[in-house]
DNA sequence: ATCTAATCGAGACGGTACGTCGAGTCTTCCC
DNA sequence: GGGAAGACTCGACGTACCGTCTCGATTAGAT
């Protein structure tokens, strides 16, 4: 039954079919020059080259090389970043602030910044780092943070986004400025005092 | 005798001395382009055109582009960002969480994300902007919130630099990823936030 | 009985017969493109689509883009190139030559040129043109000239080639150089002063 | 005087003035390609890297490939085919077809082929080789062929252009279409037909 | 009053990557 | 097996910006 529906359903499209192991090459190879040279020197040649694709299969399936390297960051921190839900504000902020701060210490800290350094000069980049990852995330975030509400576990009055940002914005912050060490302690402090706030209770 | 005494106090240079003036131009001419078309479209070649100068004039001066533009980032935005006392701790996070808003909402914003993203591939850049800019104000800053912290006013298990990164590091997240409109109303109800915390009272 | 019988004789190849319909679409198309874009911008992906065919159906009836617009040429212009028995040189240069100037001065001069040049930079071009066009017009002319000869009516001494090529150089020549206009006078003219040479009788 | 005149005409242009030993190497590097590979294979690409110049400098230069080869065309050729002076036609004739054949036969032969098959696509060389080759030529062979006339060594009705034609298009047509190997003896021979005429004397 | 040494504007230059285009090949499904 | 659709590799195209360089003109102090 499943078969005649999905046969019914997806018609095939016409001509040969596109290479999905040629995206994954381009992609790693991609993701890989991001961080051995950076991202000004990940040059489409070199992705090229690296994967065996030719310039203008990248070409036909991205914009430009900033979209590259996006959905290639997006693939590869998408699965280390599970959204899992929980049942307390506490401990939905502690958890993430916690896990983000794992990946963040490790290679991927870099890309992270690479990427948001990128977006200052490459417009390119802002924007597909704005829809591919930011939007998508705060949008699954949203349903989670609307329940919590809900619960009377946030105040009504605050954005979410706002919310967001204060939880994200000081460890991307330390991430890029590094004035002190990025550690799991600083990830859990950080989480005390965010939803503490500053002012004593 | 008074001419003697130059020579060796002054020590001035033969031949023709730098014409300031071309210096200013140059920067001003950095600061302009990258308002109006941004830090990747502000050409060095639109530079020198705009200023007047030849872009061996910009190289001799300055090593890139990037230079250029870190110059007149410290020289725009020091006098721009005085450090105010205020009285309480509502006071001082709103104060200053709104004039620094005010800051970026110009077209110095641009020009401090463009620092921050050039620290993310250039060591000298990083280590400049940490001692001459984070360092520095974090000193003055700590003096303000050992006030606070003795007079009841802040907790006494935050950390300081944490108590900046929780009220810059969300402005700057903000700034640099740019998913919503950095206003003053954005500032006054992040200072509300981060004052009281996520969690309701 | 019928089937066996055919089966046999015809030696039909196994699986769907060439579709001759397509063969001539293809043609069709590379004429018309050729004579409205030139040899240069008549790409096969352009032919493809024009004539509704698939790029694989070109390249697996032709070699390549050359090989397609030569063989259009040559189905094109072969019927207008009737080749006429005359009974004196006279009537024959003449007649010849102001028959060529006719074509020449038409769509098809264009492509008469767009072909030649074609075969200075592409080798599968020039000895298309001469195999299919050249050589075996040139063994018809041969037979007439040898008769021409054996009446007495052409020198004895002079090479076939070599007349042809003066008959046939100069038009070509004007054709694609165009210092002047080709016109069917220029062909008279040209037809006497070939007949009767340079230095005067 | 002459020097106060000169200073006062020739101002030099301000800037670094071009390096005219950059463009010899790219014309020469040109012109060596396309010996060695043919039209179609002497990219821009190849001509920069052999000649040692930057692409963008071959482009400020030059509007394209073809521009630069005919550039190279014209300096390669001009004191290759010097204009002599000689007392009958018959010497005039047989001279120039066998000069002319002897540069034909050489590696300008494809350089000359090359030209005129760009011409018959890119209107800017077949304007620029009308104006820079074929009138100025022409115009010097025009006066020779005068004094020819006035001697009467040359008919009155004969129309200058098309003795021209008559000389050079055979040579040329020959040269494009290479039916057969191109050589002095074919000179001689053209020569006399082309003084004789096709009909017996 | 020259001489020397540096600055400056103009712009040519080599280099590198960009993003595009066409040729010719290959892969899938349909008939 | 023939054919349409179209993905793919290869390689050249022409453009843009970077940072360097080479000029002549300019501007000072030194001789």
């Amino acid at each position: 039954m499943q078969n005649v529906i999905e046969e019914g359903l997806l018609h095939r499209a016409p001509g040969r079919p596109r290479d999905n192991a040629v995206r994954e090459r381009i992609l790693k190879a991609g993701l890989d020059l991001l961080q051995e040279v950076g991202f000004a020197n990940a040059t489409c040649d070199a992705i090229a080259e690296r994967s065996g694709a030719s310039k203008a299969t990248i070409y036909r399936w991205w914009p430009n090389k900033a979209a590259v390297l996006i959905d290639a960051f997006v693939e590869r921190l998408t699965p280390e970043l599970p959204i899992h839900d929980v049942s307390t504000l506490e401990e939905y902020v502690t958890f993430n602030l916690k896990q983000f701060t794992r990946v963040l210490m490790g290679s991927n800290g870099r890309l992270f910044a690479a990427v948001i350094a990128a977006a200052q000069t490459d417009q390119d980049v802002q924007s597909a780092f704005l829809s591919h990852w930011i939007k998508p995330r705060r949008a699954l975030f949203r349903t989670l943070l609307e329940r919590y509400r809900a619960e009377g576990l946030l105040p009504d009055n605050y954005d979410f986004d706002q919310v967001l940002d204060v939880m994200y914005g000081p460890l991307l912050f330390l991430l890029m400025v590094r004035h002190v060490e990025l550690t799991l302690a600083y990830a859990e402090n950080l989480a005390n005092m965010v939803l503490n706030g500053l002012l004593p209770r």
